[in-house]
DNA sequence: CCGTCACCTTGATCTGGATCAATTCTCCTC
DNA sequence: GAGGAGAATTGATCCAGATCAAGGTGACGG
């Protein structure tokens, strides 16, 4: 199985073998399948293992007074569910499985490890905590200034670019197994209103959902439609890389960022440099 | 002056003089003043040193298309502003004064020092990243799930109890240099809604906010309201410390945490093992 | 002491999205 | 292939919060 982990880092930088061999060996530990709907791990626990996503989809949702649920962010393959275990005592929300799911489950003693003997590879978790980050901000720009049809045109956007980035899909495809009570939880909206959005979309031919299947039809328009900038995710390699990557990412990536990267070889040198 | 990045991370864990002392030496960095309303860095930018805010009160905030701006966190003396420095090539949002505000500019290769040389600072600085994080989902909830009333009460008791821990108040008073405008950004609502609920919780009773400063007269109306529940925050030595900081957090900590913390000194122990 | 500028307050009206209430699709299971 | 249960869709109505439109209020500089 290929490494989704080892594809979203390398948007940070280039392994080398040993590098990349940790990468895998990470990857390989392990796994468990949770079942579409378990809650991989529950709000209050204590988590001796961290989780990586390899296949499927979860998020990170808590549980309301009112007994509904808010998701606050989608965890691709690639994702680490739990990086907090080295330091906080529980976790503070849970992780529920939208699509049946599989983790690997890493030692955290091996992460650790890691941590101490390869400064590359702790700066590339510090990138990926980093643009978790900003991820989750995106979510309260999404939900302090967007409308419903921004939203949710927005969250079709970083999906299919986070899916393309671990090579989920390389078109504008990619897997939605949400339920419309998921998207309802992840953007705040009624399941009514949430429908008549994708009914909209549907009817402007921006995206067919179908089969727990999205496909964009026009990039563009959708990007407008959610105000899509990709920046914030922070894809440093993305148009360096290869052609393969290049296509993965696609037109979802702003031009700007093009040409901020046509000199930034020297940058990434000084920012790396104390390797 | 009292240092605020040594009181936020003495939540996590206690420090030794040698770890103080070099805490005391990172705030004592040059500082720098930035007027109310200043830009202290901007989205793009590429900053050389951490800014760690130590008097006045600073907001993560992006610019909209329309020329709006949303906040998404408020930034408390001892609050980092760009960590994310390490790994990335530039800002993807600003960072702006809400109040007059000094920060030290602390040089990357200071943090970066400190980050080989101590593993418990080093899980200290983890911690509150993560902790930041937890923020930042909070007020995701916040904009999905909780109504006007709801959102502004949360973060009312959300700064009370992050300026408590720093030392800025230790009564249930606290400086609230935010004009209408800025909480209309915070929360996503309009300015005319925003006052409205403002003049409601006053009318309830709840807060009194006069000459900037905000002062909550019904502690738990006000958590009541705001369905608020300090887990998140993960002060995990609130209650161990000693009495002062105890009434400083007071009891914007929830009961359960207390009990959890009974027996948690083994836990804590095996968390920092490593150290 | 007067203008003015930024902020706060209040009232009237409008609307995006919520709520309520059926119906129609899927699949899945037996 | 009948029966059901979760999911998607559609229509009708409602409401929290937006928008529009005036006033107030207070802190200044001249």
């Amino acid at each position: 199985m290929t490494n989704p982990l080892a594809l979203k880092l390398e948007q940070f930088t280039r392994f080398d073998g040993a590098e990349r061999a940790r990468l895998d060996f990470l990857a390989a530990q392990p796994s468990k399948t949770y079942a579409r709907g378990a809650t991989i791990i529950a709000e209050g626990e204590k988590v001796a293992s961290i989780h990586l996503v390899l296949e499927g989809l979860a998020a990170r949702a808590k549980t309301l007074p009112d007994g509904g649920r808010q998701i606050m962010a989608f965890l691709v393959p690639g994702d680490l569910c739990d990086v907090e275990v080295f330091v906080l005592e529980a976790m503070d929300h849970d992780i529920v499985a939208i699509a049946d799911t599989t983790c690997a489950l890493i030692p955290a003693a091996m992460i650790e490890d890691m941590l101490t003997e390869s400064s590359k590879l702790t700066k590339a978790l510090w990138w990926s905590t980093m643009t978790d980050s900003a991820v989750l901000r995106e979510r309260i720009i999404d939900h302090g200034s967007r409308n419903a049809r921004e939203r949710i045109a927005h969250i079709l956007c970083e999906l299919l670019i986070r899916y393309r980035i671990v090579g989920v899909t390389s078109d504008a495809s990619f897997p939605f197994p949400l339920t419309q009570k998921e998207l309802v939880q992840a953007t705040g909206l009624t399941s009514v209103h949430v429908n008549r959005v994708l009914q909209q979309l549907r009817a402007e031919g921006l995206i067919v959902l179908k089969n727990r299947v999205v496909t964009v039809l026009d990039t563009h328009r959708l990007k407008a439609a959610g105000q899509y900038e990709a920046r914030y995710l922070h894809l440093t390699r993305t148009e360096r890389r290869d052609p393969g990557v290049s296509d993965r990412a696609g037109d979802l990536v702003p031009a700007t960022h093009h040409r901020l990267l046509q000199d930034a070889t020297h940058t990434l040198k000084s920012i790396l440099g104390r390797n």
